[in-house]
RNA sequence: GGGGAGGUGGCUGAGUGGCCGAAAGCACCCGCCUGCUAAGCGGGUAGGGGGUGUAAAGCUCCCUCGGAGGUUCGAAUCCUCUCCUCCCCGCCA
């Protein structure tokens, strides 16, 4: 969130940057509530103070006067305090409903139509013949299975199977090496299921709740993203300086009820209720978290360098960049089959968003007081690599050629699909 | 799931109704002392919020001893609920 103290100070800069955003940001009605909140509680603590005094001076002349006065004063607080707390609850409320700020350098417009290549890798790949789908080349394979996943779930899910689930574990492994071995990341594997606290901490709730499966009568939510627990891993602590920045790689299974997404990508693996990536997140000072950014940028390309997969590095305008972030890239991968470029990873930088609403600080040195950590995380990468992966791998004969860096990872074989 | 013990500052740990935002130790910081270091001596060091202040500082008030309620003029301390940790038993991949 931001702070309660730039809302008051600069209104006007919130507002803009939400109306940019695309998102509403109530801040008329905060700046009525804090005023109201900062009234009572005023009130509230001067009662207080007095009641304090006297119980104290009580204490010690047991003067029956004092004792009345402290009780009606008492009154007074706890009357004043009820109403100052009920309008900071609302408040509070409000605050983690206003967007965040955005950088400088992210381009204003209104829809994806205005996002901008900042650079491409590679170039897409001539084939020599017609190419086809992952769907239909997973399908004919026998390594996706669609029609039994819709019986034993629903639509929106899959089955990986055969060469099909061996790619997904040799993808996992290739890519948790990379980052742990070669980036500097430490591997963690987190929960799937959390509190309602950790989602407020990432800005998941309380605005996109809809968006999330949850656990019938438990406060326990599926993790949309391992972005939820790896951030929260340091919810509620103060963080040595020496030790930023914190960067952990986690593989993890996601769960999205993607709710009004319906009659988008209905087809192949590409939006799934339930989806697996390699997930990258990094907590650091103020200072160092654009360059950290940039840098679990390239951490994340590298993956799709060694994959051999043609991609462009996509800016994120304002319009279509969310709800908490403050800078946002896209890595979108050339598929031949499907004729366009795929979503396969999505960096973004928070400044001290999240680490406000988590809680996550540091001390910048010494005896310092504490500051708002920032947080970055990316997507290093998402498991529907496999899809640009099979449409550049295939071959003429409908058998996919295993990629160099996967190799050791694939047992030896050299071709996926065949018998 | 059943039974028992606990959750206090950066850490260890005392505190069972007012003199406690909290002893003592460790760690850390400043100073003294010492040829240097160590030891020793003196002092300092939790977080959040309101008011005041151009701001930093300062001054002042309030809140915080896992969390939420309650009793009381007054709660770390008493009561209720809840979360978490540890030990024993049961169950289980």
């Amino acid at each position: 969130m931001l702070p309660l103290e730039l809302i008051r100070r600069d209104p006007d800069r919130v507002r803009r940057a939400a109306q940019l955003k695309g998102e509403p940001a109530p801040v008329d009605e905060i700046l009525e509530l804090d005023r109201r909140w900062r009234e009572h509680q005023t009130i509230a603590e001067s009662a207080r103070a007095q009641q304090n005094q006297l119980s104290k001076r009580y204490s010690t002349t047991r003067n029956p006067a004092d004792l009345a006065n402290a009780k009606h004063v008492g009154e007074e607080s706890k009357t004043a305090m009820a109403e100052a707390e009920a309008v900071k609850r609302q408040l509070d409320d409000l605050l983690l409903r206003v967007p965040n700020l955005f950088d400088e350098t992210v381009p204003v417009g209104e829809s994806e139509a205005d996002n901008v290549v900042v650079r491409e890798w590679g170039s897409k790949p001539d084939l020599g013949f017609p190419p086809r789908t992952h769907y239909d080349l997973g399908e004919s394979l026998g390594i996706m299975d669609f029609e039994r996943a819709a019986r034993v779930s629903g639509s929106r899910f899959a089955f990986l199977v055969g060469d099909g689930a061996r790619l997904e574990r040799a993808l996992a492994q290739f890519m948790l090496d990379v980052h742990t071995r070669e980036h500097g990341y430490k591997e963690v594997m987190p929960p799937a299921l959390v509190n309602s606290a950790s989602l407020v901490g990432t800005a998941n709730l309380p605005k996109f709740g809809g968006d999330l499966y949850k656990v019938e009568g438990q406060d326990l939510w599926l993790i949309p993203t391992a972005e939820v627990p790896l951030t929260n891993f340091h919810r509620e602590e103060i963080l040595d300086v020496e030790a930023l920045p914190l960067k952990y790689v986690a593989y993890s299974h996601c769960f999205r009820s993607e709710a009004g997404a319906a009659g988008k990508d209905t087809r192949g693996f590409i939006r799934l209720h339930h989806f697996s990536k390699v997930e990258l997140v990094k907590i650091t000072t103020a200072e160092q978290s654009m360059e950290e950014f940039e840098m679990l940028l390239a951490d994340a390309e590298t993956i799709l360098q060694r994959l051999g997969l043609h991609y462009q590095v996509m800016l994120m305008c304002t319009g279509d960049m969310g709800f908490a972030q403050y800078k946002k890239f896209d890595l979108n991968v050339w598929c031949p089959g499907l004729d366009r470029y795929l979503e396969i990873s999505s960096c973004s930088v928070f400044n001290d968003f999240q680490a406000m609403r988590a809680n996550i600080r540091y001390r910048p040195s010494r005896g310092a007081p504490p500051r708002f950590a920032h947080t970055i995380n990316g997507s290093g990468v998402a498991m529907r690599v496999i899809d640009p992966l099979l449409e550049t791998y295939q071959r003429a004969d409908g058998l996919i050629a295993v990629p160099e860096a996967l190799k050791p990872y694939m047992g030896g074989i050299e071709l996926i699909g065949a018998r």
